[in-house]
DNA sequence: CTGAAAGCGCTAACAT
DNA sequence: ATGTTAGCGCTTTCAG
């Protein structure tokens, strides 16, 4: 059985195509009776319109990609069921292309190219390794807007949380738990991220504030950004004598290795060394113990990410505009609340931004 | 700048369309000098193909989506990133748009519905709720192929690794590492899923070869396919009495929470409990201790359905093809090798199909 | 080897 | 309120 096209439908009903448009439409200028035979022949027909047609038509195609380094990372499908959700809700009828760049330029290049080609209607990226400079020629008039706080150029949307105030609020909180030797974990042993980069300035932020001591060996490089290098990273840490009693993790994955380091060599936590995460990912509040993390607020992330865009595709054509979301740092077992006024309630405790 | 179309390059260099595109598909038949010169003007004018006006021309999309239940289950995201690179690999140029069902009939129907409007030019779907008789109806003609063992009509491809099998090959190593009492965790307290009740016959067949208990106490059912409610699932049973000395788990966020419940009754993982968990997601490494799982090989189930699929999209018509790829078992710390000789080397220690 | 023209299925002016 | 018609950007016979 071919397709059946809305052309065989009108023939069907006797009416022109237009009618046909109208009635799929729910156009409100469509009599009751034709409205009924028209309806009839699509049923009779089994009619379903093509998108495709429509597309080349109204020039939009409904379609968003979302990009960034690899969908296996919790963060990363967390906050594309964030924004696959936000789509649905908005009511705008959005699909998401999901694209992984792998966090290298070539494939922040590649995903930038691909969706030139008119198959989505804008693009939310998170981009890691190019330039501003070469996101803003590179994007030519695709509407986009930059997820996170990597590089972004002044002339596109972002929306990111405020890292280095985040990455304060844990380092302070490891103090309010008396902790006075605090490391950070996880960033890049090369090239490192502007993420890693922020989060550590937040961390140095937190111990100057407190007048705790800012040492190279607290810096706990990683080769990956994976639980199995931190905890590799971490254990060669401790087995090579440095000696921390608070940890700052640059995501929960670094944590989550971290808590294995520690296990291994019977550390205990959070008595012997506290452990903060970042990211909040599902996991956290099952590993042992549960992980206190710095949690974005993702939710209003996707909200704010694709109602600027909405705009773009809209045709808005303003100067970009950074948006800062709020985070909170959740409070678990590997680092809990400092005083019994703090938070009452643990599995809920949290300080906002 | 407008996007800049065929019809300007083709007036840009002075010649057809036809001769613009044959050079753009980089058709034999075309003078090396005609080509210098479309090429030039392509580049002049930064021409990219338009992808929509494409697929109207040729019935193709160079989509295809992949549709489970939800991208945030570790399983499926890397599911996700593995087709992705199988898609890459075979060349085709397949691009993947990610669909969740969120494991709900409506979700599922949604899917398939939105997938007819011939957005994409096939599908791989992993279904659980839908019957085989509305797959089969629903369908129509969109090429697809079934993804894992849930409900798949015969006039449709699937495949899958045999669960009986691996349950079977899971709960034998318990006994081959003397344990008696061993329980299986983590299917839904409701409306089980075929996975899950493969994975239990499996079990069972596993503990009646060894002449072990079979009884129902051994059961422990979750509400949800999390680590959270697993935790929470096998933490009831234990304080309500249920014994077990080895545990074979739906999935490895089940085995997840299982390692949290022993641990925070000081039930040593695995002296005391014996752990295997299904997936072999990323994270089983970095658990504490490690993780036993079984691991799909979903390279391969990736591969087999990406080619199933082309053959599907290039018009072959015949009956449903019933594939079944291997899996291993990967024995870590929570459920080691039973016997020096079984595997030298626990980390990567395996028992193929 | 290259050009002209007819669609692919739908939408949206513009008419009536 | 309904019909006509000209595209949207590309591919693809069919001629030349």
């Amino acid at each position: 059985m071919a397709r059946v096209r809305l052309q065989d439908v009108a023939e069907h009903a006797g009416v022109s195509m237009k009618t046909v448009s109208n009635v799929v439409h729910s156009h409100p200028n469509v009599s009751e009776s034709m409205r009924e035979r028209v309806q009839r022949a699509i049923d009779e027909l089994g009619y379903r319109p093509n998108a495709i047609g429509r597309r080349l038509a109204t020039g939009r195609t409904g379609l968003l990609a979302l990009a960034f380094a690899d969908v296996r990372l919790p963060y990363f499908s967390e906050l594309a069921n964030e924004v696959s959700k936000a789509a649905a809700a908005t009511g705008s009828g959005y699909r998401l292309l999901l694209e992984e760049t792998e966090g290298t330029i070539e494939g922040e290049r590649a995903v930038l190219s691909a969706s030139e080609a008119g198959l989505v209607d804008g693009m939310l990226l998170q981009p890691s390794q190019m330039s501003s400079r070469e996101i803003a020629e590179r994007h030519g008039d695709l509407p986009m807007v930059l997820l996170g706080e990597g590089p972004a150029p002044l002339t596109v949307d972002r929306v990111m949380i405020d890292n280095v105030a985040a990455a304060t609020v844990a380092t302070e909180h490891l103090a309010n738990l008396g902790r006075t030797r605090i490391a950070f974990v996880g960033h890049e042993k090369s090239a490192m991220s502007s993420t890693s980069r922020q989060r550590i300035m937040g961390y140095q932020e937190g111990l100057e504030r407190r007048g705790l001591p800012v040492e190279h060996d607290l810096l706990i490089d990683t080769n990956a950004i994976t639980s199995h290098d931190a905890a590799l990273a971490v254990g060669a840490a401790l087995d090579r004598g440095v000696r921390f009693d608070g940890l700052v993790c640059r995501d929960d994955l670094a944590a989550i290795g971290a808590l294995r380091a520690l296990h291994e060599r019977n550390i205990s936590i959070p008595d012997d060394v506290a452990v903060i995460g970042w990211d909040n990912i599902a996991f956290a509040s099952t590993t042992f113990p549960s992980l206190s993390s710095v949690a974005p607020n993702t939710q209003a992330l996707a909200r704010v990410a694709l109602d600027m865009l909405a705009e773009r595709i809209e045709g808005f054509d303003g100067i970009g505009r950074h948006r800062i979301v709020d985070f909170e740092l959740v409070l678990r077992e590997s680092a809990p609340a400092a005083f019994p006024t703090e938070e009452p309630d643990l599995a809920a405790a949290t300080v906002s931004a």
